[in-house]
DNA sequence: TGTACTAATGAATCTGGAT
DNA sequence: TATCCAGATTCATTAGTAC
């Protein structure tokens, strides 16, 4: 094989990749520095401070700086890649358009952008944007012609109820438990993973014995989920911290019987319907009339899926509740619209659209 | 204005954009072209093919040629936008790495990247992918420091239920009665959008009466969505059938009555009352007390509006925040007084007032 | 032992108008 | 352009505490 494997190197990333011989590993793992250009504090309506990623490994004086690394970086792992290999990078808007653009210029082949959906994300504070509340995963092959990438498709076909895995994934954020925590009890690294994430980037684009390489190795989420899914890891890291918490994590996973790879099925929850959609959906109008059950009262819909009521606004249920008196009203089937058979509750036009919606 | 509104442009992109004024739009919408690497064979911008497709060097000369081309069209929408201004670009792997990158580095600012999640994507007929299901928007504020960029928070808030709008939209693909057929009953343009999508930038983004510029028409789907929500248009589109399509469908659109347009508005436009005008309505006399929200804290009312609490004295603000030694606070919600039912927040009283004010 | 409330926190490019 | 200061602003989840 020549390369050594199961190990985490301390040292510079892309000195330490130099090292390592040409066309030794399977998949590449990288979660590099984002380059964040964060402005001054940041503080939550309650006041209390939000923790930032303010650690120098993440500073980069100017885009030229930033591309020059990663293409250092991308241009080593493409290297030290099999032919038939492939590898996987996350980031956010921040960065990832730099690392999209260098993979391509390297010659790498995108087969997907993935989405990471955050279940529970950090809302935006001050209402100044929309809620950030994914990352983007890069999948690449090592080239045009490598036909031959690892992709699992019936393994994801069968972790999706038998629907064909989409390219967008809903994780929650790595906390409670699984966030490993220094002696303060503070979170030991700003930026962990979660395991389920890498669990299934691995089950997609990996062998059971596959050496999967992650270049910023940090404590070793890469290396948990290939140790417990039956692969094997190299890591790279320059935080003697982090290589030491990442030792101990790993020394405790036990790795899972190979027969004994199941994956835990989706559950399905209704998914949400915002009234808003119902209009963007063209199936009410700004200006139309909302009527109460018995036809009585009325209201007027609104571009963004507020009603108004006289001097009233607010949302269907809090303009419902509000002209009951009632403490709280279900919006969707208090108001009623005109249908050729009469007045119908506006619950059927979500019932249109959540019949049109995807089953993940 | 100095810029003639709601008319289609035929012509060449690049060309018609150095015609129009500098700042004279308020934001940008565009779909280039993707037509990088599909199928088997490359094609440059101009759509001439590429020959030695496996050739490593065309490669890189395909994505130099899409990145020239990128970054004349974008220099030229930097350009014409208004310096508040924004822009909006969608696109997929193939190319929106391209096209963010080249956004960095001609200075406009990120404000988010959006995820179109597709309900109903075209599945990966060989099984060699995930099911590409989403599309990619980036927007973006025309500098670093344009704070004054438009973003009408609540009223995407109230279309998403009350809770912040995420990076994540999900809609159905445009098809069936909206997508528009030509005279042999195909789909007449093969990358038509859907108009919820274009309805949700345009109202979390502009303004009634702002101008759009799209600078890649087609069948104008940005022109309905602009008309039918009170916004003014400019498009773009060098293909005479593309034109005559769209300007016959927009022709029929019926713009929303200016009364329906109205949505939620933020709080921070509603007009300032500065707390001494309590006073001089009567609503509170100098020497009344003022509770924290336990009331256990309590301040008095001076003539001139403000605070005293021992040896402190200053705005309600500033007072509230050295109570609580916090490094700020809002003393419309901080500090309540006595009334009938017990303690209320003292931004009733400026209720009272605004609800008194001509309506402007 | 359960239930209810409070506190903490996560890769964040996070205010804006008047002077 | 820089400074000052009024005042607007959060969602999902976990962990801990009180009852």
């Amino acid at each position: 094989m020549g390369v050594l494997a199961d190990t985490i190197i301390q040292g510079d990333c892309i000195e330490e990749l130099k090292k390592l011989p040409a066309k030794s590993v399977d998949l590449v793992f990288a979660d590099p520095p984002y380059n964040l250009q964060l402005g001054g504090d940041l503080l939550r309506p309650d006041n209390s401070k939000v923790d930032a990623v303010d650690d120098h490994w993440d500073q980069f004086e100017s885009f030229a700086a930033y591309d020059k690394f990663t293409r250092e970086w991308l241009g080593e792992c493409h290297r030290v890649l099999k032919d038939d290999g492939a590898l996987w990078v996350i980031g956010s808007y921040h960065n990832i358009f730099r690392v999209g653009s260098a993979l391509q210029d390297l010659g790498f082949w995108l087969l997907n952008d993935i989405v990471w959906r955050k279940t529970n994300p950090m809302p935006n504070f001050k209402g100044t944007r929309f809620t950030n509340a994914h990352e983007t995963l890069i999948w690449a092959a090592k080239g045009r012609g490598s036909r031959r990438y690892t992709f699992n498709y019936d393994a994801m076909k069968m972790a999706n109820d038998d629907v064909q895995m989409r390219s967008d994934w809903t994780f929650p954020l790595c906390t409670g438990e699984e966030r490993l925590k220094d002696e303060n009890g503070a979170k030991a690294h700003p930026t962990q993973k979660p395991e389920a994430l890498l669990h299934r980037v691995i089950l997609a684009s990996t062998k059971p014995g596959d050496i999967i390489l992650d270049p910023f190795f940090g404590t070793g989420t890469t290396g948990a989920a290939a140790k417990r899914l039956g692969r094997r890891y190299i890591g790279l890291e320059q935080d003697e911290k982090y290589v030491a918490l990442a030792r101990e994590r790993i020394s405790k996973i036990i790795p899972i019987a190979p027969g004994d790879l199941q994956v835990t099925g989706s559950k399905k929850a209704e998914p949400r319907v915002p009234f808003g959609q119902v209009l963007e959906a063209g199936l009410l109008s700004p200006g139309d009339a909302l009527y109460c059950p018995k036809g009585e009262r009325m209201a007027r819909v609104r571009a963004d899926g507020s009603l108004v009521v006289g001097e009233l606004s607010g949302s269907i249920h809090k303009v419902g509740a509000m002209v009951q008196s009632a403490p709280a009203c279900n919006g969707w089937t208090y108001w009623h619209f005109k249908s050729d058979k009469g007045l119908a509750p506006i619950d059927v036009l979500r019932a249109k659209i959540r019949s049109a919606m995807p089953s993940a």
